[in-house]
DNA sequence: TAAGTATTGAAAATTTATCGCAAATAGCCC
DNA sequence: GGGCTATTTGCGATAAATTTTCAATACTTA
């Protein structure tokens, strides 16, 4: 999983691959990390941002930005019960972590466990593949 | 989290919060029971199903039922890889499992893990939250 | 069995996300 | 640093998925 991602670190991993470093891609980034702990943005709340920074960026390419980034391992996508994707940092060990939801009022809780990534770690191991985030996702009602 | 449903067993619950058993219902729960394990299908996949059975089930009734099943901890929502959501029957110990999904060819693979509902559990009786359905998503590429 | 409310079907509307294309630009080589 | 080429962007159009509206129908309960 990631580690945290300089500009040209980003610009080497994308470039690694054939893909190019873009302004919009470096202030997309410097968004999520710079979101407080807990917090998580779909693409209008992304695009909503960048338009209150007058960051002109293109709705287009803040779906095609977070999809890349989240392809690379950079970001996770995550279901919650909103009815439309959000995407945080995909951070590795120690800030790591999982997602309790209530499907009545969306309240969201993040919790972390080492055992769960060890786990996932594991399965995609025993399959040969490139592990690119794990996570768990509880939904329940809440009190 | 859900033990095997009987119709009857359906409307008791149904009724125990104001709703109703309907055919339609009946129907639709009855499919994801006689699913072969390791299916899911989308709204539209059952939709289709439900055509071939002669069942005329309206696609609006259809996106309603798994709404309210999987609600209810009846049914699971899975977001895998293909861009919408898949439901299968949510199945308590022995048969709950989890998801290994390649984000570039959708390729899904289940697994069990009887730590991660143990963690599941755990988390939502902290908070207080009433467990519906716990699953641990692995996003990876594979060889 | 009748009354009252939840549910259904059909079509329209919304929401979410992708695509095609011309213009702009990052990366690379000299 | 300037030019070349492929990638990326923005815009508008489009597609796909899901929800809503509303009149008609059908469960439940008393």
């Amino acid at each position: 999983m990631n580690t945290l991602y300089s500009p040209s670190a980003l610009k080497a991993e994308l470039n690694a691959k054939g893909w190019r470093l873009t302004p919009q891609r470096e202030v997309i980034l410097k968004i999520f990390q710079e979101l407080p702990q807990g917090n998580h943005l779909s693409a209008e709340d992304l695009h909503e941002q960048l338009v209150g920074l007058e960051q002109d960026i293109s709705l287009s390419t803040v779906y095609r930005t977070l999809k890349l980034l989240a392809r690379m391992g950079i970001l996770r996508q995550l279901e919650l019960a909103e009815g439309h994707k959000h995407y945080e940092l995909n951070q590795p060990y120690p800030n790591h972590h999982h997602h309790l939801v209530c499907v009545k009022c969306n309240k969201t809780i993040e919790f972390k466990s080492s055992s769960i990534l060890q786990v996932g770690s594991k399965q995609a191991q025993e399959y040969g593949y490139k592990l690119l985030d794990c996570q768990l996702t509880i939904h329940a009602i809440c009190p």
